[in-house]
DNA sequence: AGGGGCGTTTATCACTGATAAATTGACCGC
DNA sequence: GCGGTCAATTTATCAGTGATAAACGCCCCT
């Protein structure tokens, strides 16, 4: 059996789904590629270097709207665009931790000017776009970060929460809210904020 | 020399500060106490516990601004509360890290409904509320998550990105601002994105 | 003086990422 | 066919990690 940084790649890939980053060793995925642990040394420099090829290869599977369709409104694009990085990073269990720890990618920048590009042709400054980009990206991160922590999965431990919350009114409605929607409507409530905030700094600019 | 929860908790911050959390191990923080390294699991169940206690440390000594003052905006108030935070996961190395793996501490419930009431007395909804003052958590958090990523710090990293940058006008401009700023104007422009979209919202629901 | 138990040490475990050196195996020029 | 070269993998090993069990010392209280 011949490896492979790809088939690699997607070995670990399906070896996070299972056990997490915390469990995801060399070892482990050695097994389960039928190979010695030091034979994924040839392929990758050091573990780094696999979760930097991890986190590439989850975006290139997830994140698919990357670009402006035709006519896109830039509130559209920019939303669908950080949906589309969320869902990507969803898609695998810890996505987000394997993302924060990677560099931003070189080959990346010139398709980050393409979207200033489009954005300034929609009234806002390369400053604002820049901004505003960085943002969503920021708080995507973050919250897909949250959403993905688990934590220790004891009997009682949301109850704790929702006990602790009987006391608090304003809190329990906030809560009951929260769970209806789950992640998804308050990552979009913090979108929405976000694209409302800069509308409104492109009129006072104007 | 006795140990102490609160002693080892002081080393450990120190600790953090000089060599990072990814070196931060339980033998070396014993060493520092000039004790062995078991010592430290009769004080903690385990390193994560240890974790926990560092984290709440930091922001019980950096997050002075939790509560309202006396007759301040809402908006004043959000945007000095976020500041506060941000403040303290920045004066720890890794503050950011050691929070992220922390679950939201029970007893901080009451002091979010305080907030919610607070809010809930300047228009908007609990809801909105909550949505705000959560989205605005995890931006924050994802903000210095990325600020405080240290890139492998070889000769000539951050000049690459320079150098792509000049192929691109609209890139290089942002990013000559961004350099201006630095990471704390980055942060603002966000924080700032966040609250003129609340306020846009309390208008839109009126 | 002696007993109990808090707090620490000694010894050890299973496991981690990583490297050096030996080993295989395929292809190529002769 | 033969030997050599080089890519790819294995074997062996390292230093370091968080964690636990068991032995130990020391202080306080009766």
């Amino acid at each position: 059996m011949k490896l492979d940084q790809p088939l690699i790649v997607d070995e670990a890939l399906k070896l996070l789904n299972e056990v997490g980053i915390d469990a995801l060793s060399t070892r482990l995925l050695a097994q389960r590629l039928k190979v010695q642990q030091p034979a994924l040394y040839w392929h990758f420099r050091n573990k780094r270097a696999l979760l930097d090829a991890m986190n590439e290869e989850i975006l290139r599977r997830g994140h698919r709207h990357r670009t402006p369709r035709p006519g896109e409104a830039w509130q559209d694009f920019v939303r669908k665009n950080a949906r589309s990085f969320r869902g990507a990073l969803i898609a695998y269990r810890d996505g987000a931790r394997v993302h924060a720890g990677t560099e931003a990618d070189p080959e990346e920048l010139g398709h980050f000017e393409r979207l200033l590009e489009f954005l300034s042709g929609e009234g806002l400054s390369a400053i604002a776009a820049m901004e505003l980009l960085m943002t969503i990206g920021r708080y995507t991160v973050g919250c897909v970060m949250e959403e993905q922590a688990e934590y220790p999965t004891g009997p009682g431990r949301g109850e704790a929460l929702d006990a602790a919350a009987q006391d608090y009114p304003l809190l329990r409605q906030a809560l009951v809210h929260y769970r209806a929607g789950g992640h998804e409507a308050l990552f979009e409530s913090g979108l929405a904020l976000l694209i409302a905030g800069a509308e409104a700094r492109i009129v006072a600019e104007r």
